[in-house]
DNA sequence: TCTGGGGTCCTAGGACCC
DNA sequence: TCTGGGGTCCTAGGACCC
């Protein structure tokens, strides 16, 4: 092989971890949920032996109760996540500086030329992470010559496993085996227009000639091509040359549906805030901003699939959204009025279910940027005050008077609001 | 009973400037 | 009198990942 990626995935990670802190709940089937309020929340992460029954990562609750019902629901810590993750990571680090954090529970490792047996190196890693992390943690590695085909050899063999795909011909043995949305790249939307082209498996897409693909799908016709021959030139990129990030978001879905626009003024109040902080936490302003709204339309008697591959519902979901570039900023007050803007352009009166806010084209505050109008610069003392006490003690222990009245998002924060991608 | 929440990248078209 | 062409910025929207 040319170059040896291995690609060290955790099997049902939340659980796991909540397994491994708390041995009442291992050999069961458990559940971890997004906090502490259940309606409308899905599964971060199912167990092994909830999954014995068909529970699944992603899943909704009362769907997972219907499959499994004696399965024991966890509230998700994201913290505890992190701070395990953060622990493996320093033990991947050993082996290679050449570590790219993919997300929580995944990264991939690209081993120095004079690297002994890599299958070797991959059971080493194993037994350390049980033995200075857990028994009950346990990962899937993936090993082969590019970051495709070493995620491919990972999710092979679950719970625990250990693939190599050694080479192109391995590769195409293997492709022609699994179907089309098996490799990370090619999702429901994909699969389906491959399919209406008369291709269902991989053998199918690598008999279609280049031209045809990259008329089809544009530049992305040259990942399918490549793919569907085990291709990939991306480079492992370390996690001390990963930029920052490009954005920052909240979305809140609501556990009702409202058309009261006092509430969602309030939601909209506090996800700015929570964006905000972020932003000022990562010592970043930022100035587009991106706001959208969800409604879910009842539609009698009509059946509706949504999205391709999902489930039937009479349900229809519609949405929109609108972005506005502002002077950079910080401040959440800043990023509330230009969300306020947008929601009042876009809003068409319908209840809504879900409403988002992102920040993007961000870029770095810049240190000797002090500011001279007193007005902006006795804001900023109280942003630099109010961030002091809520990183001591708390998102949302102290807030801007507006926010009080509200009682729609609870203070302890979602774990899968937080950040999935970090830094070290 | 009816899909949570946080991201990334890409393309296309219009506005605007020189 | 009314237009070439290149480049950049902005916004919309689609698709994917975990």
């Amino acid at each position: 092989m040319d170059k040896i990626i291995l690609h060290i995935d955790f099997n049902s990670y939340f659980a796991t971890v909540e397994q491994q802190a708390n041995p009442r709940l291992r050999g069961k089937p458990i559940g971890v949920t997004g906090g502490d309020r259940m309606k409308r929340t899905v599964l971060g992460a199912a167990s092994v032996e909830a999954k014995k029954f068909g529970v699944k990562t992603g899943m909704q609750i009362w769907e997972a109760k219907r499959l499994c019902p004696q399965i024991i629901l966890v509230s998700g810590d994201s913290d505890k996540y992190l701070e395990t993750t953060k622990r493996f990571i320093n033990i991947i680090k050993d082996y290679s500086p050449y570590v790219e954090v993919f997300s929580i529970d995944e990264c991939f490792l690209e081993l120095p030329p004079l690297a002994p047996s890599p299958v070797t190196l991959a059971k080493e890693i194993k037994q350390r992470i049980r033995s200075e992390i857990g028994e009950w943690i346990t990962c899937s590695i993936g090993i082969s010559y590019n970051k495709l085909m070493a995620k491919l050899a990972g999710s092979l063999n679950k719970p625990d496993g250990l693939v190599v795909i050694a080479s192109e011909e391995e590769a195409i043995k293997v492709l022609d085996g699994v179907p089309l949305d098996e490799i990370c790249g090619i999702g429901g939307r994909i699969k389906v227009r491959l399919n209406k082209m008369g291709l269902f498996n991989f053998k199918q897409l690598r008999a279609v000639p280049l031209d045809l693909l990259l008329f089809e799908f544009k530049s992305y016709g040259n990942f399918l091509y490549d793919a569907s021959r085990g291709i990939d030139k991306r480079p492992v990129i370390p996690f001390y040359e990963k930029g920052e990030v490009k954005s920052v978001g909240h979305r809140h879905t609501i556990d009702h549906d409202t058309d009261d626009s006092k509430e969602i003024k309030q939601i909209l109040l506090k996800l700015t805030e929570m964006v905000s902080r972020r932003l000022r936490a990562k010592k970043l302003v930022g100035r587009t901003v991106h706001c959208w709204i969800r409604y879910v339309l009842e539609r009698e008697g009509v059946n509706v699939i949504h999205p391709p591959g999902g489930i039937a519902s009479h349900l229809l979901f519609t949405g929109d959204g609108q972005q506005i570039t502002i002077p950079y900023t910080s401040d959440g007050l800043e990023v509330f009025k230009a969300c306020w803007k947008i929601f009042n352009q876009i809003w068409s009166g319908d209840k809504i279910r879900m409403v988002g806010v992102s920040i993007s084209n961000l870029k770095p505050i810049a240190p000797q940027n002090v500011s001279l109008l007193p007005e902006s610069s006795r804001q900023e003392t109280i942003i630099k005050t109010l961030d002091k006490i809520n990183d001591k003690y708390g998102e949302f222990t102290l807030q801007r008077g507006i926010l009080l009245e509200s009682a729609s998002i609870k203070r302890k924060p979602n774990p899968f609001l937080s950040d999935r991608r970090f830094r070290l």
